[in-house]
DNA sequence: TCGAAGATTGTCT
DNA sequence: GACAATCTTCGAG
């Protein structure tokens, strides 16, 4: 999904932006994915089929966006962590008046999605038309991926899971104690 | 019905 | 670099 665009489009306008951090998030033998819960309310969209949005809320006042990977039932799916401001900038200075400089629009989870508008109320969306969309962008090379463990974990923390394009400075921080490493 | 934990962010030092 | 805010979710009682 590196290089992607990730599109949304709500009544004060479009937003979009190209993704260069990701995270996988495998399934129930994940011990850090929402799925080892088994099937719940809040878990239903991950549970759902391939495609799809799952977006949900972190310590109460954050929206994570995922995109279902995996066949309906699996649970698995990935985190977009940052994306590179494309189209709606303006947009997203308005929703996030506090920000000072541009990278700091969506460097970052719960942060993209504030600029981006996406909500709880997306999850469960085909990610192939309106509002949601992720289309295809510029390829992201193998040589300017790096991966590194996840991020903000506790459980399985040391897996190298997380994605993200080499050099880019629109990558949420990375802790210094995390070595990355190319492909 | 209650309590603990959490795929984060922003602020303060 | 440290820490508080904030509230939903889910398991236990």
């Amino acid at each position: 999904m590196l290089g992607a665009v990730l599109e949304c489009r709500t009544p004060e306008g479009v937003a979009s932006g190209r993704i260069v951090e990701t995270e996988a998030y495998l399934g129930p033998h994940d011990p850090a994915c929402h799925a080892v819960a088994g099937l719940t309310e809040r878990t239903r969209h991950l549970h759902g089929p391939p495609g799809i949005a799952y977006v949900y809320r972190v310590y109460g006042a954050h929206w994570c966006f995922n995109a279902v990977t995996q066949p309906k039932g699996v649970g698995a799916a990935v985190l977009v962590r940052a994306v590179e401001p494309v189209g709606g900038t303006d947009l997203m200075r308005a929703r996030r008046p506090s920000v000072a400089r541009d990278r700091d629009l969506t460097n970052g989870p719960g942060k993209l999605c504030a600029a981006l508008g996406i909500t709880g109320v997306l999850s469960g969306l085909q990610l192939d038309r309106e509002p949601l969309v992720v289309r295809h962008g510029d390829d992201v090379p193998d040589g300017d991926v790096l991966v590194s463990p996840r991020i903000g974990i506790t459980r399985a923390a040391d897996w190298p899971l997380r994605w993200f394009v080499k050099d880019s400075e629109y990558v949420s921080k990375t802790p210094r104690h995390f070595e990355a490493r190319s492909l």
